[in-house]
DNA sequence: CCGAATCCTTGGCGATACTG
DNA sequence: CAGTATCGCCAAGGATTCGG
């Protein structure tokens, strides 16, 4: 456990966690990583538990945190397309352990 | 999160978190880490933002998912120290990635 | 097809007080 | 010192509509 000194470790972990809130970034952000470049229809499928107020809103954030790069196609019907940018693809082994973990301990049916 | 039309790395990222919700949860496991042992009060003065309720809700949840373990000594005053578990401590990994990617994107102060 | 704006409900969470 | 219970607020988030 280097690097994580009194708290310091704890602290990081908090602005990790600010700047990667609630569960639906992460998910958004694992769909992204799987598939590639998405439409937001593509996305909303992949998620359909979400919104679509909380999926646009999600997406604003994360493009404003620049973990997410979005393609604009001014076209009708419109057309938008996201991915990951270097900096959200940092965070893919986060992504990856969770996605392991989950598979590890998920209840088989 | 139910119904969700994901492949499989997405859904069990969905139910990491599931497991492991909101912040709190990662922040309380992280404290239990770098600290070891702690008491209820010393976890509470690490995460200071934390109110005593959420603290007692969200340890109970985690004991609850066999993450961490409760040990209560009968006496007056009360001490009652908690641990991480085999099982929480699977979750290490996760949370060293955390802390690291936090300390190098956090701003300097 | 995508996103913004509105309205409205719900429960998450804080504050406080009380018990063992 | 650790935990539970109650009350009440406010904001997160769901449903819907409109506009480009």
């Amino acid at each position: 456990m280097p690097n994580c000194t009194m708290n310091e470790c704890g602290k990081s972990v908090v602005y990790t966690l600010s700047v990667v809130g609630g569960k639906w970034k992460w998910i958004i952000l694992a769909i992204l990583f799987e598939n590639g470049v998405q439409r937001y229809g593509e996305i909303k499928k992949s998620a359909s538990a979400i919104t679509h107020k909380m999926l646009s809103q999600q997406l604003k954030e994360l493009e404003a945190e620049q973990l997410i790069l979005r393609e604009e196609y001014h076209q009708i019907p419109p057309k938008v397309e996201y991915s990951l940018t270097e900096k959200g693809k940092t965070l893919i082994p986060i992504i990856q352990l969770m996605a392991d973990w989950g598979t590890k301990y998920k209840p088989s049916k």
